[in-house]
DNA sequence: CATGAATGAGACTTCATTCAT
DNA sequence: GATGAATGAAGTCTCATTCAT
């Protein structure tokens, strides 16, 4: 049959991407099979191909889409210091979870090309804290036994809000972003004045 | 065909297991198929289904078999300060990567029954450290701003070890254990006495 | 959208019929897609149907118009003897090979109704030589065992042409053209004066 | 469901392998599902992936097959004139004509690799009667004028049996095979003598 | 007339599972 | 206990075709 009336690409790209997203996040990318994805848009299945080459290049999209948006967000905020990282990013991922979720949930599901890709954004975007952290060891800010076990955990500490997190808990975002700054700040050793000054 | 010679059937099941966790922790539970075990194996696909009646069966065989073994390995420690905890922890989790590494990304492919299961035998070891922040807390031996959002910070980030260790890392398990306790400690506010008697 | 500046229907149609050939004789009725076509000609699959209502109509089309055109072609020919229909038949197609090729391999693609209107064209054109070659043995200008299988075969021999002929192969048309003429006529028993002739 | 009683992979493969003779024959390889060669079989399309790992595969044993066959009768025949090779030829395809239709019909269904791998037997079956022809010429028993194009037209003319006779037709396979000795006899100009002896 | 969004059927293929042998 | 033949459902993807725009 031909088009549906009123409806058009713009909107059925952005519908296949919102319920590709909630589908992979909620049963992860490899149980997740085209027809479902087509049963929550409404469309056949067929038609996702008008859009999407294969199904991996849906997941492509949603990753590639997220990291460069977060790293864009992230120019546009300004910051400089650590804190101001760790606030910026548990901001940015509390709104978006199912994105925060399958970023690094779903890097397995991609073949080698697309892997290297988009481990190369992820890697572009841990370089910033990594910076900050050596950055503030250097200058003695920070007081760090080994730097690169602590980057790794506290990059760990800050992707397993996935782990745990969901909207309809009682902790407000607030409260959360302060947490976290605080306990990154204990973990790098940074003074006290500065942990009050978040 | 009669068996094969040589082989028992608590052999099979181990080889079985074995295949079965290292398929799905490499290419995640739904990506693999039972005839993927079963060429690991040396096993007809068919025959799996004399150890195990359906796949979801392996799966959460691995999982529960990890969870109690953990447990019982805790038990075992006499293990009683945070830092204890964490040491355990570490080192039990690095040398199981695998089991690691499934027992927290599998959970979603559980079926209802089998979910609330596994998810209980977390609770109760995740309820060790909890409890000991708690009590921590209420000694006055700890200084934490929110003991909730710790707690889970805390696990998310030993969880996260997972997310990047790897066994031919540089780092000795030794190393990756002393920094943690030393992270732990910083973020639960731990007194410096306590975290240099680690 | 408007007309693409430029083309008009006939053009649009003969580019159609051009691509829809071309492809047919390379891989087949049934393994050529309209999205196939569509891409050859630069026209969108969905505009195709405003020049032919199914893709049949498209494979009828070329059939039929190569079979009438060939009659005709015939006609104008005014040859009488089966040396004239065989060099007319070496030319006309040797210069027309996807045309002579699909004639023979794509009457199988053909719904009934159609491949009967197509087989009925065909018969009428071997009806010639057939005749032909009835006429010589009455007359006593050829010397044939069994006219059927001679008949058959001959008409054989000249389609196969199709099997092997290249245009970029070494061999002239004209050569091609004296060889199948001697052929046949050695094959009809015709005295060889008559095959000095040709 | 498990295995049919009775059923074995002998009398499957056969089969399967029948069915899919008698389809591609009569409808073209590209026109044939999977689950047509299954509805002729009485299995599932799914159990034919226990035989054949595609479908380009049955193609392939199909065709391979039949020129390994031929090229072995024709060993087993130990004939040493054209005339013997044309009444082998005849006799051969005579009683396999889905083999013999296939067999020129469907090279440009194979994938490449497959392709060359078929059209290489060919052209060593092919190589017989060339080699016939030539020598003959050599020998001066023949009378040729061009041996390229001669060649050629005999193997069309041979190949070409395919294209019209029908089992249930009204000549018998001796009088096919005498025709097409005497016609390729006198293709290649043989003397008078020498084609009596057929 | 042309586009391109969509359908619904069906393509090849893989899957978990079963069961006669 | 193990094999391997088979099922039936479902997987990804392509197809001819339609029709709102």
């Amino acid at each position: 049959m031909a088009r549906t009336a009123g409806s058009t690409a713009a909107e059925t790209v952005a519908r296949l991407k919102e319920a590709s997203l909630d589908l992979f996040a909620r049963e992860g990318y490899a149980a997740v099979s085209m027809r479902a994805i087509a049963a929550c848009t409404g469309v056949q299945a067929g038609a996702i191909y008008n859009y999407f080459p294969t199904k991996q290049d849906i997941l492509v999209d949603l990753l590639a889409g997220h990291m460069q948006a977060l790293e864009a967000a992230w120019q546009r905020e300004e910051g400089s210091t650590l804190a101001d990282f760790v606030r910026f990013h548990v901001r940015y991922h509390l709104t978006r979870p199912r994105e925060m979720f399958i970023s690094y949930m779903e890097l397995r599901s991609l073949e080698p090309a697309n892997f290297t890709r988009i481990r190369d954004l992820r890697r572009g975007y841990e370089a910033i804290p990594r910076q900050m952290i050596e950055d503030g060891i250097a200058d003695g800010k920070f007081d760090v036994s080994d730097p690169e076990v602590t980057t790794r955990a506290i990059i760990a500490l800050l992707n397993g809000l996935t782990t745990w997190y969901r909207e309809d808990g009682r902790l407000s975002l607030g409260e959360i972003e302060t947490v976290y700054i605080r306990l990154v700040n204990r973990m790098v050793g940074a003074r006290e004045e500065e942990e009050e000054n978040v």
